[in-house]
RNA sequence: GCUGCUAUAGUGUAGUCCGGCCAAUCAUGCGGGCCUUUCACGCCCGCGACUGGGGUUCGAAUCCCCAUAGCAGCACCA
């Protein structure tokens, strides 16, 4: 080996790369001249945490590759649409940061569809199918072919064009694509593209009855649009094998399909209709309710869009399941807010102490300790000071305030009395010391932290007001989203630690 | 049940296609230490995995077979 390095330095350089750890995503087959890719949620409410994974891979993607990044609502479906979520969906990936180059909303091409099987009638490549839906599920299961499938191609159309101009009702007929009937998978034989709906009315579209279904519409957009990759979940593996049929009908090239494995994500919820009850039942304040698990309960806790997306593709497009973790969130998380989250300090259950034998004093703390240039808090000590709870028990005789002095602690069975102790941070180091965080009794302003699972009540500085919106960083305690300012109280979200 | 996909430390991930560098990468987590006027950040050390069983081979995380487990789909949803 060692002779090989010195006889053939690029061999044994090619040897080396190999185990070096790849960082990014896998390349991508096809894509040495820019790729078309898209995201393509259903507008039934905002984006959650696995609407982000599909969002932040494609994206990823096409900023590696260059192309174009298209916004594809998918709303034929009216019984899954929320007038709503448009501009939820909109803000969610403006929050995000997506590079989407173009938006399309599938309502506004319902004509191209119509369009489009016509032609794949005449191909012969599908039928209008009058069966009743069940007699067709039982010839389906049996692998026999049901008297639609041989109509001509004359009574495919004129059915078709009963269909367009409401000659049936809803559940009376149905377009099928000829597929394989000894398909062993009975989900791949003669699936349906096209259905009537007369109910609900389509809330952007009042006028339409004929809906393409997801595997005609989404081939349609995706061959229209020129879509050269799709990344999607493994729960579409079996509607890639059906949109094939749909691609050879009609002789179109088929893109390069990825499907990524399911993620489970414990702690928060993600299921639209269970978000949606609980906030007509008022379980939860909102789309932002910290409990859930959509996008905006993400900004809302402080958790950036740069965290969100690097967590994603860190997970990559791997099919094997897999559970998100948190941990790894708040760790890419971190890594972002660290460096520019100003501290401060909150003290949790707060127990007033007045320190004997104190001189006045003026503390000066620093914003961030990496960067002096932010400048400094002015903490006016004068008497008496709030303290944290938790650190005063009756083991602890020393503790020093942290940018002021060490205090002494004297107990008279479980009530202490605080005597000022010096300023010298040797002592307390001596001494082994906490170094706690404090405020100005008459400095403070109440606030409280609200977790996942509950709240810390307790007083912070009166200058936290001015962190409106801002993650920040409360000494000894973590990083919180300072959530709302009143006058006289201030609340916060706890982010992580 | 049928059809398919997958299986590396607590979690995520690299390596698997084209067997030897793998006594297995990186991150996160956890434990310990250093630094530090935060239990943060940074730095150092450590913990921890190739699902099981056969086979092929001089050699298997990597190839083959079987088993097991998990997941997806089997809608006139997307």
């Amino acid at each position: 080996m060692v002779r090989l390095q010195a006889d053939a330095p690029e061999q044994y350089a090619a040897l080396f790369a190999k185990h070096e750890h790849r960082k990014g995503l896998p390349d991508l087959e096809g894509s040495e001249h820019g790729v078309v890719m898209r995201f393509a949620p259903n507008p039934s409410g905002p984006l959650h945490i696995g609407h982000a994974r599909a969002a932040a891979l494609n994206d990823a993607y096409v900023k590696q590759y260059g192309g174009r990044y298209i916004l594809r609502i998918e709303d034929t479906d009216p019984k899954r649409v929320d007038p709503d979520a448009y501009e939820m969906v909109k803000e969610d990936i403006a929050w995000l940061g997506l590079g989407i180059t173009e938006t399309v909303t599938q309502s506004d091409r319902l004509p191209l569809y119509y369009d489009l099987c016509r032609q794949l009638i005449e191909r012969g490549g599908v039928y209008v199918c009058t069966c009743d839906n069940e007699h067709f599920k039982e010839l389906k299961q049996a692998k026999v072919a049901c008297p639609c499938r041989d109509q001509p191609v004359e009574t495919g159309l004129a059915l078709w064009e009963k269909m367009l101009t409401h000659g049936f009702a809803e559940g009376e007929v149905t377009v099928r694509v000829k597929t394989d009937l000894q398909h062993p998978d009975p989900a791949m034989r003669d699936f349906p593209i096209f259905r009537i709906l007369d109910a609900p009315l389509h809330p952007k579209k009042a006028d339409a009855f004929v809906y393409p279904l997801m595997n005609f519409s989404v081939v349609a957009d995706d061959h229209l649009l020129g879509v050269t990759h799709v990344i999607r979940g493994k729960d579409h593996i079996a509607n890639t094998r059906r949109q094939r049929y749909i691609y050879d009908h009609f002789g179109w090239k088929v893109p390069v399909y990825r499907h990524y494995g399911r993620m489970g994500i414990e702690g928060v919820v993600l299921s639209t209709s269970q978000m949606r009850r609980g906030i007509d039942d008022g379980v939860y304040s909102g789309w932002d309710d910290i409990r859930l698990g959509t996008l905006r309960a993400l900004a809302r806790r402080g958790i950036s869009p740069e965290a969100v997306k690097n967590a994603m593709l860190a997970i990559g497009i791997g099919d094997t399941d897999i559970s998100f973790s948190w941990d790894n969130l708040f760790a890419e998380n971190k890594k972002l807010v660290d460096p520019v989250a100003n501290r401060y300090f909150f003290v949790p259950d707060p127990v007033t102490a007045t320190i004997t034998g104190a001189p006045h004093h003026v503390a000066h703390a620093q914003l961030h300790p990496g960067d002096a240039a932010r400048g400094v808090r002015t903490l006016t000590f004068s008497g008496s000071v709030l303290l944290p709870g938790a650190e005063l028990r009756p083991d602890v005789t020393m503790v020093r305030l942290k940018d002021l002095f060490n205090v002494s602690l004297a107990w008279d069975g479980a009530t202490p009395s605080f005597t000022y102790a010096g300023d010298w941070l040797a002592d307390a180091r001596a001494a082994k010391a906490h170094i706690i965080q404090w405020l100005p009794a008459q400095e403070s302003v109440p606030c409280t932290v609200l977790t996942p699972d509950g709240e810390m009540t307790g007083a912070c500085e009166p200058a936290v007001r001015s962190e409106l919106g801002r993650v920040v960083q409360f000494e000894r305690v973590g990083f919180v989203k300072i959530d709302a300012v009143s006058e006289n109280r201030i609340r916060a979200y706890f982010t992580h630690t």
